[in-house]
DNA sequence: ACTTTGCTTTAGTATTTTCCAAACTAAGAC
DNA sequence: GTCTTAGTTTGGAAAATACTAAAGCAAAGT
């Protein structure tokens, strides 16, 4: 009882591992088949850790389960702590001569469609000459990938990004281009290619990419007015679905509706924008070997 | 034993602070009173820290205390994981809304003596305002420093630093005047004020700063003909007392040389560098309260 | 008022961990 | 060879930890 209190130096994972697992099941009758624990003994580790905090966590009781401001941060700090564990696990891992771990790697959204980029071959190439490695695969938009490696949450990305951050390292993967698309319903669908100008589709509402807070300056071809946003490929898709504007999807993307006579390309010869697919990595990786051996490899794949 | 092998995910921190301390001491018998331990307890310690990590960590026996390569790399492994533990019990108590856990403060070489700059003031002031915080202070050389912020060893540094990295951010503190110096065997030493001319200094064997590999063009006012390296102050004042070379110092660190007649300014009017001592923290911190409580504490003292 | 649900408390047991003393080993010093 | 030093192995005891079942409690639902 009195051992407890005082040196935060000693807080047992085990215990902050239970907390998480409450946390992610939203309450501790939930929590018990992932643990494999009694209500009791979640309850007892609960005001254990709670007491060696000096910190409620969470409230909880037949009034329904919900987190206390402190709990939030805490729950944080203990996906930090996690993480730092899996690092280290890798380092060991490294000084072994293994790769081993967990490897996280993150992409935008719809990259799973693009045929230039076999990034599940690639992944299962990687994991191939590596036995003991655990992938963690999340989408997420540009910045939040920036965001992510700079905090050296994600080993690996890989996207378009319209800009460099410092402190990481980009590599070109491969090109992607985008073209304009319009709904069925858009007065430009029944358009002749022929009679078709640029003009027309500068009179036309225009759909933007955002990311996060900023709206990216894409390298437009042309002066399009913008009259909708969207933060991804597939809401893009919807919006053009609508009828109501024109926006740029990639080819392989927009081919599973055009076939479907939903969605037209418009003077994809002329007015395409041309990005770039990049692998970025941070400047000083957590595992330098498992990074490295994993863009290597992806390269490899992909040439 | 069997329950030993496997899961790299129950690693025990005591374990590794008790690999951490016998690798400081430098051995199994020296560690036991640090430990208080005996040495049976810490030899079957480290054997059950190697068989979890399948891993010879040092040689020890009669023939002397020696680190494996992969033992090193734990080693380095076990500092990123302690750290990543004393930023949870920042965390924890930044949660609490106290200033708690390890703050860690790089300053360059010889600060104690710029009048300018009162640090031992600012910390304790700054301690005076929190009182569940340890600190910890490293000296090293600029680059040294901005690497180590980089990696989030450290939440602070102070010094004089001759360009921007990326990912950091500089705050202004003082300003700095450097002024040329020469030792007692000098041929200028005796020169008299009126006859030096700045090309006599031109003529004269100058020592270059270095900062790690890279060799920084000062914003030197003369085109100084460089004949020796230094990486600190201490090592400038070392030369320039050879009286073979003249170099910069600032005045309030060659003043106690002047005084005892070993040291003389030359043409400080007309010859000198200003350089600016910043404050310099990560972008993205680890306990953003305690850093810019800190920070605003500095600012404060010096103002 | 009664039941159910979600959690806590308590008491008791099983398991694991931690530690040391004593005997042992291997290698350098003499 | 013998002594010393540095670490290992083993056995056993004490302490801490992990877990559960059973009883309790309070709020929400009926």
């Amino acid at each position: 009882m009195d051992a407890m209190i005082g040196n935060l130096r000693e807080i047992d994972i085990k215990r902050l591992r239970i907390f998480m697992t409450i946390v992610e099941c939203g309450g501790f009758v939930q929590a018990q088949n992932e643990l494999n624990l009694s209500a009791s003994t979640i309850s007892v580790r609960m005001s254990e850790l709670e007491e060696k905090l000096a910190l409620r966590l969470c409230h909880r009781g037949r009034s329904g389960f919900s987190m206390t401001p402190e709990g939030n941060e805490v729950y944080q700090a203990c996906q930090t702590l996690l993480l730092a564990h899996e690092n280290f696990i890798s380092s060991v891992g490294a000084a072994k001569g293994i790769i081993s771990g967990e490897l996280r790697v993150g992409i935008i959204d719809n990259m799973i469609f693009d045929p230039n980029l076999p990034i599940s071959k690639a992944l299962s190439n990687f994991c191939e000459q590596t036995a003991a490695l655990e992938i963690s695969l999340y989408t997420m938009a540009p910045t939040e990938l920036e965001r992510a490696l700079l905090e050296q949450k994600l080993h690996l990305a890989i996207g378009v990004f319209y800009h460099r951050a410092p402190g990481l390292s980009y590599r070109s993967l491969c090109h992607e281009k985008l073209v304009l698309y319009c709904g069925r319903e858009h007065p430009l669908f029944n358009v002749s290619k022929n009679s078709l100008t640029t003009d027309k589709l500068v009179e036309s509402g225009y759909i933007e990419r955002t990311y996060g807070q900023t709206i990216s300056r894409l390298n437009q071809p042309l002066h399009l007015q913008s009259a909708a946003w969207s933060s991804s490929l597939e809401a893009t898709a919807i919006l053009i679905q609508t009828g109501r504007y024109i926006g740029f999807l990639p080819p392989y993307y927009a081919q599973q509706w055009c076939d479907q006579g939903m969605l037209k390309s418009l003077l994809e010869d002329k007015v395409f924008i041309d990005s770039e697919v990049s692998a970025v990595i941070h400047k000083i990786p957590q595992n330098q070997a498992m990074t490295h051996v994993l863009l290597a490899s992806l390269i490899d794949t992909i040439a």
